[in-house]
DNA sequence: GCCGAACCGTACCGTACAGTACGGCTTAGC
DNA sequence: GCTAAGCCGTACTGTACGGTACGGTTCGGC
């Protein structure tokens, strides 16, 4: 990767506002889907010059990183707060976790997004599957496991090893969806819906983890 | 899609072995990954010519979409007996029926066809996606859904709704393997841990929708 | 042994797309 | 107002790959 490019070799560096707008622009097409992503069309749709691309990104690897980045550090959310912890709030709080997992699986973005990153995965070079991990998977999961240790400590929920309950409730959450969407299926699913499937997919987490109330 | 290639156009049609040979090739090429695959590796894998991949298969959608149908009419087990059915005969199914489940969503082989039909669905044209899935999450459905129900007609299960009974079952035992395997990550998951998995699944799933033994 | 069909290997064509080069426009600094 | 930097638009290059054409070989039928 050419010196040039290196301002978005590490996350930490934020695109400048014109560089933002490429990405969306990136962001759009790739949630349009249908003809492949070329380098021309993001030109086209961003308005800018080729060579502006390869000088900002590298190549076009580097505009994929780049988007995938820049997608999620829009993602994350802020800590919850987790003190004075009751039944009631733990199970709002599961289901805040739950719902909002599922509004971002279920979004056309993360759906284009993903498909792409699983398609990288199978090339080797680059890690665009490990970014999306990171900010997905392993995001959620450090989000929630101190939920659920604070649940343990206030004696509401039972378990011994944190990693393995969240990937119970990740499953239960998730069950059949990613995977159907990810494979062109045709899954209606709104607010509605999802506030049904997070509300019952923290029931039965509530069911198998929780501790009778005393 | 021309004429001569309507040989492969139903799923009926059983490829011959020549064909067969071909489409081996093929699978042994995307499990190999790295490079993408290219008509002409197909047909050096293969030893044969490119004009008979094309008379056979009729472009490389049509050669694509044998594949993946090849590889499923491999999987196909033979249907569960069902009767006689107690506590432990359906633990025992749900189990084997869990470990077979991960055993194939693990495999190299499914990874990589799965790669293959998420980055298709993206692209409008043809319905990679839809055969994976129908072979896939929704064979094992409808595999698996008969033995809940005798599980509930013999009275060891409760649940109304079947369908969502199986998804729950779904998302206990794949939880975050899938998507993570998708996407590069690299899950240490040997046959021991698949047992453990699969039990552990089932385990849960008795403890959600299991009725009390009288 | 002869013929035709099927098929292999190779050469070939057209196109799409990654990456580069460059002329012209805009804007900032002085 | 002049210069230089940054960027847009467009044109260009190289190449990889899907798809086609064709001569040579094998093989089954007669």
């Amino acid at each position: 990767m050419s010196a040039s490019a290196a301002i978005l070799d590490t996350p930490s560096e934020t695109p400048s506002l014109r560089q933002q707008a490429v990405l969306d622009a990136v962001l759009s097409l790739i949630v349009e889907g249908g003809d492949p992503l070329t380098m021309d069309a993001v030109a086209r749709r961003a308005s800018c010059s080729k060579e502006t691309l390869y000088k900002w990104f590298g190549d076009r690897d580097g505009l994929l990183t780049a988007t995938v980045r820049w997608q999620a550090s829009r993602v994350h959310a802020g800590r919850t707060e987790i003190d004075a912890l009751d039944a009631a709030t733990l199970r709002k709080n599961l289901r805040d976790f739950a719902e909002s997992w599922l509004s971002v699986i279920a979004s056309p973005t993360s759906v284009a997004l993903n498909r792409i990153a699983v398609a990288h995965a199978g090339s080797r070079k680059s890690n665009l599957g490990a970014i999306v991990l990171a900010n997905g998977r392993f995001a959620i999961g450090e989000r929630v496991k101190p939920v659920l240790e604070a649940g343990r400590a206030a004696g509401l929920l039972a378990f011994d090893d944190t990693e393995a309950a969240f990937r119970t409730f990740f499953g239960l959450v998730g069950r059949d969806i990613q995977i159907r969407l990810l494979l062109g299926d045709a899954l209606p699913l709104d607010a509605a819906d999802i506030g049904r499937e997070a509300a019952h997919a923290v029931a039965q987490f509530l069911a198998l983890y929780g501790r009778a109330t005393p």
